[in-house]
RNA sequence: UGGGACGUAGCCAAGUGGUUAAGGCACGGGGUUUUGAUCCCCGCAUGCGUAGGUUCGAAUCCUACCGUCCCAGCCA
C-alpha cells in the first residue's frame, strides 16, 4: 500500500512547544539533547488534567530520541505522604511511560544548601528575621510597591551564619526564613524578595529529621531541573510570573545549565472538577467511595471506569497544546474511548434491564447453540456460541407497547431480529395487573438463522439477547457526569458540590449476561452489544460479576426519539 | 499607566504578509450494516475580539480600545 494508507485521517497536530524543541534541536542547541520530566508533589492523586503534561513531557523526548525523568517535587513534608509516591508512579506506568531516571527534590537539600550559601556569600540572598506576617505587609500589594526589610542589608557572613544556625535547627519554626535579595519594587511580586527556604520541624517522607529547613518551590525547582539536565522544563501557565525568578535564580548560581521554562495552559473538563484539593473534598464529604471511584477523573478513577491508556494519550495529543485557557467537553474524551474500544473490545451479549419472552413454538427442554463474531470487523477476533432456549430476556427497551413509526425494535404482532440469530414475532403482551408488561410470547422463524435459506431476510431492527436458562446474574455499575453544570466553579455564590450529580451512579442489579463472561477477571472489558462498553470491576468473582459501563455507545435514535 | 498572559466556527486548534482560513469534536444530509454501533461520502468561518492605520496584498505588521485568566503562601 502506499504510505497514504497509514496516514491518520487527520494532520499531524503541531503545537508551540513542539515547534520550539523541534527549533532548537536543529539549531543543535543543548547538543540536540531533549530532555524533560514530569514533577509531580507527592499529595495526591493524579488526574486526567496531569495526564496532559505527562504525555506531553514523555511525548516530547520520545519524539526527539530524549528522556524523561520522574521527579517528585518532595520540598513540602507537611502536605506530602509517602503512600503517593507509589500512586503516582503506577498511574504513569499505566498511561504508557517508563522514566529513564526516578528523581526526588529531596535528593538535592545537600546541593541545594550549597547553592543557597553560595547566593548568601555573593550578597545575593539574606537571612530575614521578620516574622510572617511582617513579609507580608513588606511586599507591598499588586499596585503599590513593596518596602525592603530591615535585614536586608545583614553582612553576608552574618547571613551565613544565621542560615547555618536555621539548618542546626537553632531557630524555632517561622522565626527565620532565607530570602533572595532581587527588587522590593518589582512589578512581579515574585521578584521582590522571595523566600528561598524555611524552618519547618516535620518528619520528611524520605529524609527523616535530617534537615529543618526546606527549600520553597521556586529556588528547588529551577536547581533541581538543572543538577539533572533538563532543557526544557515545561509546566502550566501560573508559573509564566515564576519565570524570572527561575531565571534569575540560574544565572546566579555556579550551575552550568540552564533549561528553558515553557509554559502551556493547563487542560480542563467540563462537568468536573480537577483541583487536588476538590477531588479531596469529594471524598472526605462521601460524595464518592476513593479517589478510584469511577467517577473520579483521577487516572485511578477512569483506569478503573475502564478509559483505555491509549485513548487518554490520544485525546491530549487531538486536543493539542497552547496558551489559551480551555475548558474541554467530556464527550471529546469519551469520544476518543469509544474511538480505542471500538477496535479493542471483544462483543458479547447482555441484557441490563430484563424482559422475559417466551418463544412457544421452540422446543421447551432445547439449547441451540449459535456463533457469533466476537468483533464484526475482525475476524480475527475469532468466535464463540452462544446458547439460546425456549425463554429469553430482552431489554426492557426494546419493546414498546404503542410504538412510534420509526421504533424499529419489538411491538405487538411485530418482527425484529435477535442478534446472531433468527428472527421473531411478537404474538401476545403479557401484563400483570397494575398494566405492567411482564412477558412476551413470541414466535421464531428457523428458517432465518445464519446458514438457513432465510438468512438474509431483512427486518428493521436487531436486538440483543441472552438465554434465561444459561445467563449470569450480574450487577452492573452506570456512571454519569459527576455535575449537573459545565462548570461547577463559575458560580462563585455557591459550593461546588451544591451542583453534583445526584444520580452519577445508578447500580443494576438484576441484568444477565451470556456464560462466554463467566470466567471474566477484574480489568477484562467488552462491548456489550447496543448498550456500551464495559469493564469487569475489582469487585468482581465468578460467584458475583461486577460490571462497570465505561462509556455507552453512540446513540442516535435516543437523540431522536428524545 | 502594578506585573504577566490569552482572544481564529458551538468546543478544542493549525496558521507568524501572498492562490478558495488545516484538522478533530459537535451538528445537518445521504449510503452500507444481523449493534439505530462501526465504516463511507457530502455540507459546515467572504470570516480571524473591536476600531483605525501601514501595504499592491493583513488573522499575520503598527496604534488605540474591549473582554477573559493568573499573581500580594514561610503551597506547588
Amino acid at each position: 500500500m502506499t504510505d497514504a494508507a497509514h496516514k491518520p485521517d487527520h494532520a499531524p497536530v503541531t503545537h508551540f512547544i513542539r515547534n520550539r524543541i523541534r527549533d532548537d534541536v536543529a539549531a543543535g542547541k543543548n547538543d540536540g539533547q531533549v530532555i524533560t520530566r514530569f514533577p509531580p508533589e507527592p499529595n495526591g492523586y493524579l488526574h486526567i488534567g496531569h495526564a496532559k503534561s505527562i504525555c506531553l513531557n514523555f511525548s516530547m523526548a520520545q519524539e526527539f530520541n530524549g528522556q524523561t525523568n520522574l521527579r517528585f517535587d518532595d520540598t513540602n513534608p507537611l502536605k506530602e505522604e509517602a503512600l503517593f509516591y507509589e500512586r503516582i508512579m503506577d498511574d504513569v506506568r499505566w498511561l504508557g511511560f517508563e522514566w529513564a531516571e526516578l528523581r526526588h527534590a529531596s535528593d538535592y537539600f545537600e546541593q541545594l544548601y550549597g547553592f543557597a550559601r553560595e547566593l548568601i556569600a555573593s550578597d545575593k540572598a539574606y537571612v530575614d528575621s521578620l516574622p510572617a506576617e511582617q513579609i507580608r505587609e513588606y511586599r507591598g500589594t499588586l499596585t503599590e510597591p513593596g518596602r525592603n526589610s530591615p535585614d536586608r542589608d545583614r553582612p553576608s557572613a552574618e547571613s551565613l551564619e544565621l542560615f547555618e544556625r536555621m539548618k542546626n535547627g537553632e531557630f524555632a519554626d517561622g522565626e527565620r526564613v532565607l530570602r533572595a535579595k532581587i527588587d522590593m519594587r518589582s512589578g512581579n511580586i515574585n521578584m521582590r524578595d522571595p523566600v528561598l527556604y524555611r524552618i519547618r520541624r516535620a518528619h520528611h517522607q524520605r529524609t527523616g529529621d535530617e534537615w529543618c529547613i526546606y527549600p520553597m518551590y521556586d529556588f528547588a525547582h529551577c536547581v533541581s531541573d538543572a543538577i539533572e539536565g533538563i532543557t526544557h522544563s515545561l509546566c502550566t501557565l501560573e508559573f509564566e510570573d515564576h519565570r524570572p525568578l527561575y531565571d534569575w535564580i540560574l544565572d546566579n548560581i555556579s550551575i552550568g545549565c540552564h533549561p528553558q521554562q515553557i509554559e502551556f495552559s493547563r487542560g480542563n473538563l467540563d462537568f468536573t472538577v480537577l483541583s487536588k484539593r476538590r477531588l479531596r473534598q469529594l471524598i472526605e464529604a462521601g460524595h464518592v467511595a476513593d479517589w478510584d471511584d469511577p467517577r473520579m477523573p483521577t487516572i485511578a478513577g477512569i483506569r478503573r471506569r475502564g478509559y483505555p491508556p491509549a485513548a487518554v494519550r490520544e485525546f491530549w495529543e487531538s486536543v493539542g497544546v497552547s496558551k489559551s485557557e480551555s475548558i474541554i467537553p467530556m464527550s471529546v474524551l469519551e469520544n476518543a474511548v469509544r474511538n480505542e474500544l471500538n477496535e479493542t473490545a471483544p462483543r458479547a451479549m447482555a441484557v441490563l434491564n430484563p424482559l422475559k419472552i417466551i418463544l412457544t413454538n421452540f422446543p421447551p427442554d432445547d439449547t441451540q447453540w449459535v456463533g457469533a463474531a466476537r468483533h464484526p470487523q475482525k475476524p480475527e477476533f475469532g468466535s464463540r456460541k452462544v446458547p439460546i432456549t425456549r425463554e429469553l430476556y430482552i431489554e426492557q427497551s426494546d419493546f414498546m407497547l404503542d410504538a412510534p413509526k420509526k421504533f424499529f425494535r419489538l411491538k405487538p404482532g411485530g418482527e425484529v431480529r435477535l442478534r446472531n440469530a433468527f428472527i421473531i414475532q411478537c404474538n401476545e403482551v403479557i401484563e400483570d395487573a397494575t398494566g405492567r408488561v411482564i412477558e412476551l410470547h413470541c414466535s421464531y422463524d428457523p428458517d432465518t438463522i445464519s446458514g438457513q435459506p432465510g438468512a438474509g431476510r431483512k427486518v428493521k431492527g436487531t436486538i440483543h439477547w441472552v438465554s434465561a436458562e444459561h445467563g449470569l446474574p450480574a450487577e452492573v455499575r452506570l456512571y454519569d457526569r459527576l455535575f449537573n453544570v459545565a462548570n461547577p466553579l463559575a458560580d462563585k455564590q455557591r459550593e461546588f458540590t451544591d451542583m453534583l450529580n445526584a444520580e452519577s451512579l445508578e447500580v443494576l442489579s438484576d441484568a444477565v449476561v451470556e456464560p462466554s463472561l463467566g470466567e471474566a477477571e477484574p480489568g477484562d472489558f467488552c462491548q456489550f452489544e447496543r448498550t456500551g462498553y464495559f469493564v469487569v470491576d475489582q469487585d468482581s468473582s465468578p460467584e458475583k460479576l461486577v460490571f462497570n459501563r465505561t462509556v455507552a455507545l453512540r446513540d442516535t435514535w435516543a437523540k431522536v426519539a428524545g
